[in-house]
DNA sequence: AGTAGATGAATGAATAGTCATTCACTTTTT
DNA sequence: AAAAAGTGAATGACTATTCATTCATCTACT
């Protein structure tokens, strides 16, 4: 029977394979070689090689995806929510770091069934944090001022850039904790002085 | 003569494809029809198919950064340097849609040299970010417990994003006024209300 | 329990198609 | 009439995908 163990054991290469040499570079062979099973046995599991792509998007973005929402809906203070997402997202990202590339590389392709994803399943992360931000304006809490469609996206932005200090070698390595602090203190209170 | 007009005409070409294709879906069949020469007069202009990727960043964009940077060298109040950043930006990347594609998708190309693209020239660009903060750190008008090295690239990692929305199809279409002013609220006041 | 047959996962060499690059030839410029 | 530019068909390298074959495991029958 074909097992679950495999496809997932390919899934693994392939973000490995794909976060090296990035989709196209990325030979069929060198994820075979890389999960130690025959080129061939790939395609008992996947259509081909743009499924492999998807499915790894899917797949291991679907769990942190999965994790930070559990984490948030358990919140009701906006101001705690933004700041679980960003430590969650972050954490998540410095902890799968090959995860990490290929989200940084991968997501941005121009094909279309990428695009499509990023219009779905991406979306709905990202919408997220557009929720937080009209959960805090109802409350008062969040300026009324901020329009959350670009916000989400600017914030989306940063903490994406952001969490590329970590896969990029030769960076001076800063911790989860005091990167989400900084990352919480530009959005909620910006880089002006109260003075 | 070799004519710079025929140069630039296939990197501008080329950013069309490039844009619409992404590096590898791209064909130099492709290019050379845009630009309306033949195959084997590309060879005549660039040594392969990745020096054209690596011309239309350093060329185009370039003259970007130049641009921007003469125009924030006039001024010395770090608030309207961070503003004139931003409009800067935001204006270049509505402007030219090609150029702005391909910096969404092959500026995070795992390649070698994009790598090494990215590691000079635009670190350049997005030092420039880092040096208004540190300025306004001097004067008193940042806050100081704000890292300009992380900053410096949620700022970029926002600003890239947000461009984002002229780009893909579908979305609401913020103007480039409108769409600046959020991001200055943002990052200089954040989303905090004063209260 | 032992044997024969059935199953289907796994293999990896062969295929078939793609496309960057070259180069023999033509056209244009000086 | 050289020399330089330009052309585009031909080349050859590369690799995703296929498929005939193997083999381990399971089933059924004696």
């Amino acid at each position: 029977m074909k097992s679950v163990d495999k496809h997932s054991k390919i899934i693994v290469s392939a973000t490995k394979v794909f976060a090296k040499k990035g989709f196209f570079n990325a030979r069929i062979s060198d994820i075979a070689k890389e999960a130690k099973v025959a080129d061939g046995t790939i395609y008992l599991y996947f259509n081909n090689k743009f499924d492999i792509l998807i499915s790894v998007l899917e797949e291991e973005i679907g769990k942190i995806i999965e994790q930070i929402e559990k984490a948030i809906e358990k919140e009701t203070d906006p101001v705690k929510m933004m700041t679980i997402f960003i430590e969650k997202h972050l954490s998540a990202m410095k902890q799968n770091k090959n995860l990490a590339e290929v989200i940084h590389i991968e997501l941005r392709q121009s094909d279309r069934l990428v695009k499509e994803y990023r219009n779905t399943s991406f979306k709905q992360y990202i919408d997220v944090i557009s929720k937080i931000i009209k959960k805090g304006q109802e409350r008062g809490i969040y300026r009324t001022d901020i329009l959350p469609d670009i916000a989400k996206r600017a914030f989306f932005g940063a903490l994406d850039e952001v969490s590329r200090i970590w896969t990029t070698p030769g960076n001076v390595q800063y911790s989860v904790e005091e990167t989400s602090e900084q990352i919480v203190a530009l959005f909620l209170n910006g880089m002006r002085t109260s003075a």
